[in-house]
DNA sequence: AATCAACTTGACTTAATCAGTCGGGTATCC
DNA sequence: GGATACCCGACTGATTAAGTCAAGTTGATT
């Protein structure tokens, strides 16, 4: 259970992009130096992004990418489902019989929590806009790594609570 | 980002022997033929099961395994963190020098991202306990998967809470 | 004491996935 | 028209996951 590089790396260069571009295209070239990502890579990541209109490409000399919508509209949720294999598969065998006639005894039963695993971390990074963590905006809440609005958590039924508005160690 | 089938054998086995097991020794052989689950694969996981504490091992005929503890006490965040890669390493590449002089800009910023992410997931793998999933208490709590007392996430300092007591679809 | 079921250990195999590369495109600006 | 930068599909090499195998040791039962 783990975040592969591909899901980072396509994180950091969005995030790179909100923070550096002022309107204008940020081409691949400049993510991949200021961010130490091999730029072929980049180039693969970024055909799913486009395509997840997370991004726009503008191509032609002095091109590059911008973000495909506003950065508060785009959660870091997004970004990651493009790119990473899905957490939840649904693996039960029996497919028509009723609940009960399920076979492996365990197996649907904690299949659940699997379910409700993946609900509940897309949740939580769905709470999560780039807008949040651009530090251009507001430098002081990025490492405090603030949820966004709980209304949207709540129009969706939820609530996500955090402890305290903690510094979040760095290290 | 998955679940690998180690984790989700774990839970399973762990899950057949509460179910299973009446104080008496479960056979790994049975687990086996109730899950489907390779008996070799088995024996290599419950290893790890046993020196974490989990599980305990009775040697010779008759022999098996039974829950180390009980079945309220174990959840389902301990079983997983004894099989499966930690979902956090720190990744920071600036160590001993200030936040601010890390180098690739977006990279901590994200990364306390993931680590949220990690203690995100744990907490809530750890409001499950076998308990709460081993159906012979309680059977039709089951699959509305009810978290454990929300006192002990209280004592964390944090609340998990769920929209509804709905059925979770198990298809 | 013999026997057998069951656990123990470590090495091994095979298949899949991941991370990254390569080569050859095409569009756009100057 | 050349430089810049995106576009796209195929490819590779390394790592990990999933599962297997062999050769034990241990302990209850008979």
């Amino acid at each position: 259970m783990q975040v592969s590089s591909k899901g980072k790396y396509s994180v950091r260069a969005v995030l790179d992009i909100a923070q550096h571009s002022e309107g204008a295209p940020v081409p691949l070239a400049a993510i991949s130096q200021r961010e130490g990502i091999s730029l072929l890579f980049l180039e693969q990541l970024f055909q799913q992004l486009r395509k997840g209109s997370i991004v726009k490409s503008i191509r032609g000399s002095h091109g590059g990418y911008v973000l495909a919508r506003d950065p508060s509209e785009i959660t870091i949720g997004e970004i990651l489902r493009l790119v990473e294999s899905p957490l939840y598969t649904n693996s039960c065998f029996s497919k028509e019989e009723s609940v009960d006639d399920c076979r492996i005894s365990s197996s649907c039963i904690s299949g659940a929590i699997w379910k409700q695993l993946a609900e509940h971390v897309d949740n939580f990074l769905d709470s999560i806009t780039v807008a949040d963590l651009s530090n251009k905006a507001k430098p002081e809440v990025v490492y405090g790594l603030r949820l966004k609005s709980k209304r949207i958590l709540a129009d969706r039924g939820m609530t996500v609570e955090r402890p305290e508005p903690e510094t979040v160690e760095v290290a």
